[in-house]
This record gives structure tokens, C-alpha cells and sequence, in this order.
DNA sequence: CAAAGAAAACGAGATATTGCTATATTGGCA
DNA sequence: TGCCAATATAGCAATATCTCGTTTTCTTTG
């Protein structure tokens, strides 16, 4: 199903949320330590709470979050779950709030 | 001053503020009791409120929000103060929305 | 000046969000 | 199996937001 206006908005009403997706764009700049390419699989949990300077389970919140609103998606390897951007979401969203406001 | 992209986001975050700044884009056609010219100096409170179905001192809250957040100016013109869209803003926070993420 | 209407400010209770620590779960490996 | 690293979940206190009813302020008019 497609994206809900209001629940990406409350997904990005906070500021680390916001960054954390606006740095997931060009993941191999805002994480180089990702050693997997970032752009197959995404960024795993741990690189980014370093990179956000918040607490190991604020960040798998907010990582939750952006999730549940359908603006990243997630995939666990081994131990390991990395996070990325669902670009056809994003894109649907921005052109919905653009054709709203 | 340009518009805070984190301020407006917050503003947003919230059904019925979004709903507001999404009817003033044709206060005619959704607030048609409104006898000045909406285009001209925008759509008083409680025409908004009635609209909108919440309290007075809500809707009055939403709007100062809607300002403080530079989505929306108000004029006063004896007892009313009309809301109007601040569209220079509102497309300055789309495109550093659409840049940022 | 008094009265009335419009809007804003105030005060309050319910609910939500923030971001933490502590704990649980998951998966790989010795 | 038992241990460790990576994530997720639970529980919590502090703060913020929601939305109301009430009160105050502002403005026009009699």
C-alpha cells in the first residue's frame, strides 16, 4: 500500500530522524565504515547511532519508526540488520505533500 | 529570515494544521462564508474554526503555530484576524525538504 | 462609557514523545 | 551447548502536545 501523509510527517518531526534519513542518501559519504556496499543493502544499526551520537536502542526506535512509516526498509543478514531508503516512498510522499499544501 | 525546515515540519505534524494550510490554497472554494476577498487578506479565525470542528482557542493555537512556524501571515482589520498562506515560504520549505531527503 | 463580538491567553487533564538504562532476543561461532 | 556481538523491546521519568473550558484583551458600535 502506498505512504500516509501524516504518519511520514510525525516520522520526520524530529530533527535526528530527519537527518538520519537525509544522511541515508549518500550512505557511502555519511558512513564510510559500512563496509558492505550501502547502496545493495543499506547501513546497519550500529554505524548509524554512532553517526547520530544517540543511545544504541533510541536509535533502533527511530529506525522502527521511519520503518513503520514506509519511508526505509529493512533487511536482516546474520546478526546484522541494515537499514535504507524506500525511494519510490519518499518520492510518493514529497509529491503527495506538494500536491496538499 | 527563511523558513526553519524542523519548525515547519513540526507544524505540520498534525492532521488538522495540515488540513488548514492545505483549504487556504482555495479559500474560496472551502471557506466560501468568508465575504472579504480571501485572496486578498486571507480567512478569519472563526470561519476557520467552524471549518475545522475544534474549539476556538485550539483553531486560535494551530494558527499562531501556522505563523510562529512562518507558514502563514495574519493581518488584523478591526475585530478579525485573517490568516493567509505565506506561498514564498511554503515553496522554500518543499524545495529544502526535497533537497534534504 | 457599556455592551457585544472576535480573538488570544491562561490553566488543566489526558496522552504522546523523547531518550535513557536495563533486559531480552537473535544469530554466528568455538 | 555456551558465549559474544548486534538489535530489539520493556520500563521509566521528563517534557511536550493535544484540546478543552474559562478568562482576558481588543475593537466596534450604541
Amino acid at each position: 500500500m502506498s505512504i500516509d501523509i501524516n504518519d511520514a510527517l510525525k516520522a520526520l518531526d524530529n530533527p535526528a530522524r530527519l537527518a538520519i534519513l537525509a544522511k541515508l542518501k549518500d550512505p557511502r559519504k555519511n558512513y564510510p565504515e559500512q563496509e558492505v556496499d550501502p547502496e545493495q543493502v543499506g547501513v546497519c544499526v550500529s554505524i548509524i547511532q554512532e553517526r547520530a551520537g544517540l543511545s544504541q536502542s533510541t536509535i533502533s526506535l527511530y529506525l522502527t519508526a521511519l520503518q513503520r512509516a514506509k519511508l526505509v526498509t529493512s533487511q536482516r543478514i546474520g546478526p546484522w540488520t541494515y537499514y535504507k531508503r524506500d525511494e519510490a516512498n519518499i518520492a510518493e510522499f514529497l509529491k503527495q505533500l506538494q500536491d496538499l499544501i
